[in-house]
RNA sequence: UGGGGAGUAGUGUAACGGUAGCACGGCAGACUCUGGAUCUGCUUGUAGGGGUUCAAAUCCUCUCUCCCCAGCCA
């Protein structure tokens, strides 16, 4: 069903890992991981990192794992390892082995105490701030701690001292004795453990000495059988330590590979600046439907599967890359065009008087579920003399391009009758609050029988037996395509705007995800609907709208 | 000025010495009971200079530009 450039994924990963398997390297297996940090909530960015694992796992019929990265006990919470969990499962995946950096706690101790008894790391009083003062800097080299040489023997009391909870955080670390000159800041003797008197989310307070990325990431991927360790580009420059470690150690050496993470116009994608927009209140929550996270797209109305194909279009490169959000929002056109049913719903309602039309009619109108797929049926759609259109589909004065209804014009009430603008009313503002229209009786169903044409066709709803909904327009939410480091005052005031009086038709009441005839796919927002105890959708994407082009380009 | 990466249409991504292609966007047109969808066409690209070769986005070389690294974060 898809097309083949992404039905039959390629990238330079995929290849490595098939250059892999064909020589037979690993004994031929394939175990990724997606190693997410518990301190935060997943976005788009992690979904490409996550499809990118999982799905090269299934195509080579080898396993994925999900594993906690959860060794900084002071910025990680429970909270987030079942929202992480949740995300995971919702985009579709299935992990193999269910893994945490904080189970292999005992054995990372018996790993850094090999490596002390080899001579290869040592525990350094210096405190951090003498630390950074001696690493040097990108252009100098740094200096050797003073405690660099001392005995292995004594490292390995002071190790365990360390364990033991007998000194005060920040007081001692555990380095690796590399190089102090390297031009790669990352083997300037790292610290592989710090003290850190915190108690942790699944270990409580078992542990004060907790291990460094760098080092509890490869062992990890070691422990785990992993043979290709995908990461992002900002870890490249690790990877001979990565190695080094594994090296030193002598155990099961999987591969690190890095690709450019994922960045979308009009969107932030770090977590730093999710979290400010959360902590600063400038969106609702994790979940606001403006959010790029999993939880935000999910309650906005976004499928996994337009997810997932958008991170199979995406591709995956070494090129820090910026994609345009307007392929998301393909990707879930796409999808739901074929997939959702069509209702029709009224934003900003303007009341037609049908003047030739019985007063006390109701007719229930046959309307098409969906015109991109028969078996979805039909509906009955009631239909009176008094009925709510849209106020944007009607000018009193309107320029050359405009189709819609106008005074003395004929236009289509969708799947209804043709109907005529005769008089427009106004209140003593010259606000319009009201137009007469007549129909054409012969029109019944939306056909002429003379075969006349009429250059537009409006979507409707009855006045007395539409229902009132909240309606939540959104938008980009930033207003610059690349927000810079000052994102916050790049805000797009506009992302949100909501419309409390819409009339929606009957059959929508019990709706989740649908097109909204001529607006856009919206979605059920749940929570908000039973908190205001009234249907509250949120719009998930507008379709293409060749009008607001024209009139954007004041054409 | 240390180390590590990357430069292909507006954007993203292919082409692995042999016709620079695909997708999104944009622009035109056809069709249409959604100004939707669908269909058709068009536009625009190898960062730059040298070299090797019958042939270079691809190999060599010099230059330029951009990104990452100086957390006891990941």
């Amino acid at each position: 069903m898809l097309p083949n450039n992404h039905s039959n994924p390629s990238d330079f990963i995929r290849e490595t890992i098939a250059d892999d398997l064909k020589s037979g390297k690993n004994e031929s297996r394939v175990h990724t991981r997606f190693p997410p940090e518990p301190n935060g909530y997943l976005h788009i960015g992690h979904a490409k990192s996550i499809c990118l694992n999982f799905e090269i796992a299934r195509e080579n019929k080898g396993l994925c794992n999900l594993r906690f990265d959860d060794t900084n006990p002071v910025t990680e919470e429970a909270e987030y390892v079942e929202a992480i969990r949740k995300d995971v499962e919702w985009l579709g995946f299935q992990w193999d082995n269910e893994c945490y950096a904080s189970d292999y706690f005992e054995q990372l101790y018996d790993y850094a105490v090999r490596l002390i008894k080899n001579g290869k790391a040592y525990v350094c009083d210096l405190s951090p701030e003498e630390v950074r003062e001696q690493r040097g800097t990108l252009t100098e080299p740094g200096k050797e701690s003073p405690y660099r040489n001392r005995p292995a023997d004594e490292n390995f009391l002071l190790f365990e001292r360390m364990r033991a909870g007998e000194f005060a955080s920040g007081s001692r670390t555990l380095r690796a004795k590399i190089d102090m000159s390297s031009g790669n800041m990352n083997m300037r003797d790292p610290v592989i453990y710090r003290i850190q008197h915190a108690s942790h989310h699944r270990t409580g307070d078992k542990w004060c000495i907790y291990p460094m990325y760098d080092f509890a990431h490869c062992v990890s991927d070691s422990i785990e059988g992993i043979t290709h360790s995908l990461c992002s580009l900002e870890f490249e420059d690790h990877r001979p330590l990565y190695d080094w470690f594994l090296d030193e150690l002598g155990i099961h050496h999987p591969q690190q590979i890095e690709f450019a993470r994922l960045n979308i116009t009009n969107t932030v994608l770090s977590k730093r600046k999710l979290i400010k927009l959360v902590e600063e209140g400038h969106v609702t929550g994790w979940d606001d439907p403006r959010m790029p996270t999993l939880s935000g797209l999910r309650r906005r109305g976004y499928t996994p599967e337009a997810i997932r194909n958008f991170c199979g279009r995406i591709g995956i490169a070494k090129r820090n890359s910026t994609v345009d959000m307007a392929l998301l929002e393909y990707c879930i056109r796409e999808e739901l065009n074929k997939a959702a049913p069509r209702y029709m719903a009224v934003l900003n309602p303007l009341k037609i008087v049908i003047e030739n039309y019985p007063a006390d009619l109701i007719e229930e109108i046959d309307a098409v579920n969906n015109p991109e797929d028969e078996k979805m049926g039909i509906r009955k759609v009631p239909f009176s003399r008094e009925v709510y259109i849209e106020r944007d589909d009607f000018m009193e004065d309107p320029p050359k391009k405009f189709f819609r209804l106008a005074p003395g014009r004929e236009v289509r009430l969708r799947y209804a009758y043709y109907i005529t603008c005769t008089d427009v009313i106004k209140d003593g503002n010259g606000e319009i609050t009201e137009l007469r229209c007549t129909y054409d009786p012969a029109t019944k169903g939306g056909d002429s029988p003379d075969g006349r044409k009429v250059k537009s066709t409006l979507h409707w709803v009855s006045a007395p037996k539409s229902l009132e909904a909240e309606v939540r327009l959104y938008d980009h939410l930033f207003s610059v395509s690349e927000p810079g480091d000052d994102f916050v005052s790049q805000l797009n005031p506009d992302s949100l705007i909501t419309l409390a009086s819409c009339r929606i038709e009957p059959a929508l009441e019990k709706i989740f995800r649908c097109q909204f005839e001529r607006l856009g796919y919206f979605c059920l927002d749940k929570i908000d609907s039973s908190l205001k105890n009234k249907p509250v959708f949120n719009r998930i994407v507008t379709l293409k709208d060749a009008w607001a082009k024209i009139q954007k380009t004041g054409g």
